[in-house]
DNA sequence: ACGCAAATCGCCCTCTGCTGGGCCAAC
DNA sequence: AGTTGGCCCAGCAGAGGGCGATTTGCGT
């Protein structure tokens, strides 16, 4: 199919690797070096190198990605293209350096391919035409191609311009760079052929309006057999451009029919074949097991003997294969890894290990759990998942016989609880001591973490940026005396406490006695008041002195006196001689609590501490003067010894 | 067809990191 | 007594290492 765009110039991409939707027969066939695209059996994945080494992108089943590309210009540049994911819905005008190709399916077949590139070179026309196999996709209705623009201007060698003489004349066909490293491209391809490439070609002519027109055709390109060989019949034959030259040549492919098996020798096609049909004449004297060939037995037995001809030559492991002991001397002594990721700094030791890695970037995740939305992009990690549905817990701590589901909780638990040696993690900030890494992680987080947002402290106006130093602030505040008096030395923690002080600079007195209208700026001092003038139950305390029986209605009356009488006495815990007129509540925790604790501030209010001098301000009440007990030169103390009669 | 080596598949493992519930102490 | 926040812990997933076993390409 193709659709024909008059362009100025032409343009030519390579691609590396299709894996259509479909399980397409393999029909590889040459003319002129040219191929069909050869489609790989697999995961439905399309990964696939850059010819520079530098790109690599999937095309998942259903939501095709053209490879990394390259895209010429003329025969002088060429444009190496990044693919990148865009679903239908999500398409986004190109950006400076990116291009844009518009993919349109009618019927199944792929009906045209449009440059959208706002951001292209403004050399590139808007539009190209495109020659597809029309099998080679399985396309959405529409899909839209994004490809940043990665390296342009590279001259293209000389000699790749003799492949295009094989075209018809006005085409013209530029080879693209051949892989850097072949072994890394064909695993991260996942496929296995030899020197055998597939592009985009592009081919250029005379339109009928005189300019020229472009046709891009996805095709593979065997480098290595420029020539055919000889004997071989052909399958299919190319269908590139009317005007190519129909050179066709004869080449044998033997093809499975059970699967996507091809292969050009008939030896190894047959081989293949016993694969499905289960014929497996070579059987193990030990177990009975069966095996297709002899090699296969033979290793199968070695493993009940445990001969491994193959033994490392630094350590004490030995292997069946050779190919096993190179693998472990990769892995172990040598860690060659030829297998490099082109996106990052990982490399490998095996081909299947890139592969896997290159999910990480891509996301893919083709292994999906039939209970739920999990999907997983290995199947270890999938069958590991599928524990959490069927509740499976293999790991069986040996100490406790707890069960987990991984091993490495396990592993973990038996460390933290049955161990002695317990690994502790120490916060760099503030010494805390945390048993588990990821933990002192979250304190990071929690504690020291800096938030653009400065935090105020709740006391003042200072500002931090982390959790800690902010508590840690704010913890200087706890004792402080943050309420300090404009009209003299006074500072309490309180406000009450300074509502109440205030008081004494004001005069006022708002608790009145209900019996003679008294005034008291303190709560505490109108009870008093009561209790000593209007109650008639009321019966002062008497603390007498040991030495000489003399009486005082104040424990530090009575205190002074013992210093000059010589008694030294201790204040009783519970005066026998102390009445109550009230019987306090039993200790309730909360409320009770909280009750005492505010009489105890309201006491603290005028307690030695908080009244310069230890003595209450000098116009502390006529109350004061009206009680017996009462006087402005009462110290805190007295008071204290008077609320607690 | 055989045999070797490379490629590939498949499985299991460890290490790592995040998350949420439970517990506990401080507020 | 309720709330808040830190720590402990198990659950779970991501990523990668390692190796046994099988398949395939290809020389003989």
């Amino acid at each position: 199919m193709e659709f024909l765009i008059p362009s100025e110039q032409f343009t030519k991409i390579k691609e590396l690797e299709l894996m259509p939707e479909k399980a397409l027969e393999e029909e590889k066939e040459e003319e002129d070096g040219v191929c069909r695209v050869k489609e790989h059996s697999g995961a439905g994945e399309l990964e696939a190198q850059s010819t520079h080494g530098a790109l690599q992108a999937k095309i998942p089943e259903g939501e095709q990605e053209l490879a990394p590309a390259t895209m010429a210009e003329s025969e002088q540049l060429i444009l190496t293209l990044q693919a990148v994911h865009v679903t239908s819905g999500d398409v986004e005008p190109p950006q400076q350096g990116e291009v844009q190709v518009l993919l349109q399916r009618a019927s199944g077949c792929l009906q045209s391919l449009v440059w959208l590139g706002e951001g292209s070179p403004p050399s590139l026309h808007q539009c190209v035409a495109i020659s597809f196999q029309e099998e080679v996709y399985s396309m959405q209705e529409t899909e839209v191609m994004q490809f940043h623009v990665l390296q342009e201007s590279v001259t293209v060698a000389s000699e790749d311009s003799e492949l295009a003489v094989s075209l018809a004349e006005s085409t013209e066909l530029i080879k693209l760079e051949k892989a850097q490293k072949e072994e890394q491209l064909l695993a991260e391809e996942g496929v296995s052929g030899k020197r055998e490439e597939q592009f985009f070609l592009v081919e250029a002519r005379p339109g009928d309006e005189g300019s020229d027109e472009i046709v891009l055709t996805i095709s593979s390109l065997n480098m290595e057999e420029d020539k055919p060989v000889p004997g071989q019949a052909p399958i299919e034959k190319a269908k590139t451009t009317e005007n190519q030259k129909k050179t066709k040549e004869v080449k044998q492919t033997f093809r499975c029919d059970a699967c996507m098996f091809t292969s050009s020798r008939i030896s190894s096609f047959n081989r293949h074949l016993k694969t499905h049909t289960g014929d497996k004449p070579h059987v193990c004297h030990l177990c009975l097991k069966a095996f297709r060939t002899v090699t296969l037995l033979r290793n199968h037995v070695n493993t009940h003997t445990g001969t491994r001809p193959y033994k490392c030559g630094d350590c004490d492991m030995a292997f069946v294969t050779s190919g096993e002991l190179v693998r472990h001397r990769r892995y172990k002594h040598t860690h060659e890894k030829p297998f490099k990721c082109s996106m990052c700094t990982y490399a490998s030791v095996e081909a299947s290990k890139l592969k896997r890695h290159i999910r990480s970037h891509t996301g893919e995740r083709p292994f999906q759990c039939p209970l739920c939305s999990y999907a997983s992009k290995d199947t270890y990690k999938l069958k590991r998942h599928m524990r959490t549905h069927s509740g499976e817990k293999p790991y069986e701590c040996q100490v406790c016989h707890a069960r987990f589901t991984q091993s490495g909780t396990m592993k973990i638990h038996v460390l933290q609880k049955h161990s002695e040696n317990l690994p502790k993690y120490e916060c760099p900030h503030c010494a805390a001591i945390i048993a588990r890494k990821s933990d002192l992680r979250v304190h990071l987080r929690n504690l020291h973490a800096y938030r653009a947002a400065a935090m105020e402290c709740r006391y003042c106006p200072a500002a931090f940026h982390d959790r800690y130093t902010l508590v840690q602030h704010q913890k200087t505040h706890k004792n402080e005396k943050r309420f300090k008096c404009e009209h003299c030395g006074y500072a309490c923690r309180q406000e009450r406490h300074m509502t109440v002080h205030i008081r004494t600079h004001t005069g006022e007195k708002p608790f009145a006695c209900l019996s003679c209208s008294q005034c008291f700026r303190q709560k505490q001092l109108l009870n008093v008041h009561v209790r000593k003038c209007h109650d008639t139950n009321f019966t002062p305390t008497v603390h007498e002195c040991p030495r000489c029986g003399r009486g005082f209605s104040r424990w530090s009356n009575l205190q002074r006196h013992a210093e000059k009488c010589g008694s030294g006495q201790e204040k009783p815990s519970t005066s026998k001689k102390r009445r109550r007129t009230k019987k306090r509540k039993p200790a309730v925790p909360k409320t009770a609590a909280k009750e005492d604790e505010a009489a105890a501030e309201e006491a603290s209010l005028i307690s030695g501490e908080q009244c310069p001098g230890g003595a209450l301000p000098m116009d502390f009440g006529a109350a004061l003067a009206e009680s017996e007990d009462l006087d402005e030169g009462m110290t805190c103390e007295m008071i204290l010894d008077l609320m607690d009669k």
